[in-house]
DNA sequence: ATGGTGGAAAGTCCA
């Protein structure tokens, strides 16, 4: 089975591309992030044409995550169990669904930016990453051999060579000891972070801005990233971070992650 | 091509 994560910052704006990269990478399961889409207004049809069943969490314009697959979607959550509000605390944000898919328990997630350190939104990204793990553990205490893929945009970089210059960063959130402790405290819970087992590289990077010339420049940061429980770990044999997406015309400014699951 | 971000309930906010 292939497994796929990608940031697509619209999926209207950028459909055909989405179909595209399914159909050349040979994608089973794809995680999205940023659609930016209502629900009745995501373009489900155009993924049924090739097959794809998906599940979808949109709020008007903001976040929105969505999970497509052709291998089955089921026991869809939309929202982990004491994910954090912002706002109106009454209204969850559009920031993770799950659905197991060919048998594993998938969770498309959108982590909050954070903004400033002295923002509240910053504080906001630390309990929605500590509410993660909490929940994260759980499934794996009732469950030591779930097969469980946590993926999605982190927006942590977690370490030093995750950026092109820690020097920019200097004051700037993605960095942080906090968003670092809280990145890490997903792996004490007992998940491993495939991508880096396999893509060992410095300076491989998932994203870069759309401004200043970041691409051409290779000015990036690695912030999209796949979790894996120990049961789903050992059974990925390959990792590919789709860099050509970020070429031609229209690109999300985030690439695929795809994960080889035997 | 001598510039320079892009997406969206846009005319501003979010990343």
């Amino acid at each position: 089975m292939r497994l796929a994560t990608w940031n697509i910052n619209s999926i209207r704006a950028r459909t055909d591309r989405a179909l595209a990269f399914l159909e050349r990478a040979d994608v089973d399961v794809l995680a999205l992030q940023e659609t930016k889409v209502k629900d009745e207004a995501f373009p489900r049809e155009r993924f049924a044409e090739l097959g794809y069943e998906v599940v979808t969490s949109g709020f008007s314009q903001w976040n929105g995550v969505a999970i497509a697959s052709r291998v089955g979607i089921e026991d869809v959550e939309v929202g982990f169990p004491g994910m954090p509000t912002w706002g109106d605390p009454a209204a969850a944000e559009a920031r993770a669904i799950g659905a197991t898919c060919g048998g594993v328990r998938v969770w498309s997630l959108y982590v909050p930016n954070g903004r400033e350190i002295d923002d509240p939104h910053f504080a906001y990204k630390l309990q929605w990453l500590a509410a993660l793990r909490e929940a994260a553990a759980g499934w794996l205490e009732a469950d030591p051999q779930a097969q469980v893929a946590l993926v999605g945009d982190w927006n942590i970089a977690p370490l030093d060579t995750d950026v092109w210059d820690m020097g920019f960063f200097a004051g700037r959130t993605h960095v942080t000891p906090a968003e670092r402790e809280a990145f890490a405290a997903i792996a004490e819970a007992g998940y491993t972070e495939v991508s880096r087992v396999h893509v060992p590289a410095e300076h491989t990077y998932t994203y870069w801005d759309y401004q200043q010339l970041r691409f051409p420049k290779n000015m990036g940061m690695r912030i999209d990233l796949t979790y894996a429980s120990p049961a789903l770990a050992a059974r990925v044999t390959g990792v590919t971070i789709e860099r050509n997406e970020r070429k031609g015309k229209q690109p999300s400014d985030h690439v695929p992650v795809v994960l080889d699951i035997a």
